[in-house]
RNA sequence: GCCCCUGUAGUUCAAUGGAAGAACGCAGCCCUGCGGAGGCUGAAAUCCAGGUUCGAAUCCUGGCAGGGGCACCA
């Protein structure tokens, strides 16, 4: 990746002339995008940097080392100084490799290897397998479905992970809600309610008396996994490698070998007929029950297990894990039990604590609960808005921001949802494939391949052509800079941008026009197009052909 | 009480210590058009007070305001 070279070639210059310093020279001298294209394809901070220790301010600097500047940067084009910082463009031949890429469906231009081929696991939903999945889990959803495509772009082995929680309290207390409706329990003020409850109850009616407790809640657990969490997810476009059940964790004697490794260390503790682990002696504010008193396994050890079976037996190099901040603490605890007690690195465990998605209704926060039977289910969303809007409307968002989203907006949501602009956008461009279609203009692949440098020669130099084309070429770093930083939002930001470039550039381009040029300037038009399905694929969105979808969903909205 | 997250145009959001950027709304302009559900132009913002820094929306300290968490639940 073009960043990554001109980052490690000014950091090797920044050691020839400072001859020392170079631990702050690698994370102090940074390749990034401009703020606006206007500055160049990519800046960076080197000046800056070298103005901390020599005693000149950046253009001076500049001036002095201009030379060998562009000697150790002899591949990449323009090189200019604005505000003291280092400005790129990029070169014709740099360009067209974009060019090529794009027209021909080479995607791999933008990819990195930072990941190196190495194992990478992205653990995130894992909602409790005892109801619906609700609006927030989509959010949770959809950060990874992103992220695990970023990840995968920087050259990681992603797996994606759905960790159901099969067994423990919640669902025992899910079983006697099943049976409390069969009558044969006595009423509990915890006990699930809605009507998943009714129609499980309804289902298994027949087995009850021929299975035992564990075999039927087995039965259950699926039954909720298979048709209230799956079947939604495969309808929102999210679907995982794998779904590993805390159950399994039991049954290798890991639980047995993990307690002696915390024996040893002289972390286990009995009190009050539980096992505690002495988290206190690890700095952290309370102790932890690993066993409860009735013999039963916490949430927390298993927890433990099943982390360390994921780092230490199917031994991925990197973990991340992607919560809501409801977890926030227990995912701080344990983070600090695997840094302090199994030694594991900060960059291989780590944590995305998303904020809470809020339904407004009438300027108050709709409380959810599954106990309680109040909540929006995520099937209901995606019954009412389009999934893909969903999807974009949660990609807008930091993770760290909490979302409001009032019922009634999102059910309105239609043209001022950004998704419908970059449909739209998408939309216009196919629209010029297909008038020039009707006007014989066919493209065929033997064609694209043996214009594509006619083609670019015809737009290298019309400042419109190339814009669309540097700004293409950013997203290559921007895959990069999104995926180390856990930020997908950033390329739903980019991708806004883009299509209003685009928006802007139909304006005031023709592409069919009676000239001899309309073929070169629909190779640039097919770039676009394969460029924006790389895009929208980033987050599981095929683009669809029509409007005829947001045309309909409007008139709904008047009906 | 303790811990975590957030406070940016009228509104909803963005910005790894580096050049505050969008969308919606608002004012003006552009329809005999490759899809006007567009485009162009403009007005408009970093909660308050200190500090660190060549440089702070971003880091630190103290306020103020909102959200989340502090179970032998998951």
């Amino acid at each position: 990746m073009i960043g990554n070279k001109i980052e490690n070639r000014l950091r090797q210059l920044a050691r020839n002339i400072l001859k020392e310093k170079r631990s702050e020279i690698k994370s102090g001298i940074r390749v990034f995008l401009p703020e606006k294209i206007e500055y160049g394809d990519l800046s960076s901070n080197f000046l800056f940097f070298l103005a901390k220790f020599i005693n000149k301010n950046p253009q001076e600097i500049f001036e002095e080392y201009k030379d060998k500047i562009i000697k150790a940067l002899p591949f990449i084009g323009d090189i200019k100084v604005l505000n003291g910082y280092l400005n790129f463009y990029l070169n014709k031949k740099i360009l067209f490799e974009f060019y090529k890429a794009v027209a021909l469906r080479k995607f791999e231009i933008f990819k990195n290897n930072i990941g190196r081929r190495q194992k990478f696991i992205i653990e995130y939903v894992s909602a409790n397998p005892t109801g619906p999945l609700h609006l927030g889990n989509a959010r949770g959803a959809i950060l990874g479905d992103t992220l695990a495509n970023l990840l995968k772009l920087c050259g990681f082995r992603v797996t994606k992970e759905y960790y159901v929680n099969d067994r423990g309290k919640q669902v025992d207390i899910l079983l006697d809600s099943i049976l409390y409706y069969l009558n044969k329990r006595e009423y509990k003020e915890e006990y699930y309610k809605g009507e998943y409850i009714k129609e499980i109850a309804e289902k298994f009616k027949g087995k009850i008396s021929s299975l035992t407790e564990t075999q039927l809640k087995k039965f259950i657990v699926n039954y909720i996994l298979e048709n209230y969490i799956k079947k939604p997810l495969y309808s929102f476009g999210t679907r995982f490698d794998n779904f590993y059940f805390e159950s399994d964790l039991y049954k290798k004697d890991l639980d047995k070998k993990i307690l002696k490794v915390l024996e040893k260390k002289n972390l286990i503790e009995e009190k009050e007929g539980a096992l505690w682990l002495s988290l206190t002696k690890l700095n952290e504010p309370k102790d932890e029950v690993l066993i409860k008193k009735d013999g039963e396994p916490t949430y927390f050890f298993s927890d433990i297990l099943y982390n360390y079976e994921k780092l230490f037996i199917r031994r991925f190099k990197y973990s991340l894990i992607i919560v809501a901040s409801d977890h926030q603490d227990h995912v701080r605890r344990l983070s600090s039990v695997f840094e302090k007690i199994f030694n594991v690195k900060e960059r291989n465990f780590k944590f995305l604590v998303y904020q809470m998605v809020h339904l407004m209704k009438e300027n108050e926060i709709l409380r959810m609960s599954k106990r309680k039977g109040t909540y929006v289910t995520l099937e209901d969303v995606i019954n009412l808005v389009n999934k893909d809007a969903l999807r974009f409307y949660f990609a807008k968002y930091a993770p760290e921001n909490t979302i409001e989203i009032d019922l009634d907006i999102l059910q309105k949501e239609n043209e001022e949802n950004p998704v419908w602009y970059t449909l739209y956008t998408y939309a216009r461009f196919l629209g010029i494939l297909r008038k020039a279609k009707e006007q014989k203009f066919i493209l065929k692949k033997e064609s694209v391949k043996t214009n594509l440098t006619k083609s670019f020669n015809y737009i290298k130099d019309k400042e419109e052509y190339l814009k669309i084309l540097r700004m293409m070429t950013q997203l290559a770093q921007l895959i990069q800079e999104s995926a180390i930083f856990l930020r997908p939002n950033l390329i739903f930001q980019y991708f806004i941008n883009f299509c209003k470039e685009l928006n802007s550039f139909y304006e005031k381009e023709r592409i069919l026009e009676k000239d001899e040029y309309t073929k070169l300037r629909l190779i640039f038009v097919l770039g676009i197009l394969n460029f924006l399905d790389f895009l929208f694929s980033i987050f599981n969105i095929k683009p669809q052909e029509s409007l005829r979808y947001l045309q309909n969903k409007s008139r709904n909205q008047k009906s």
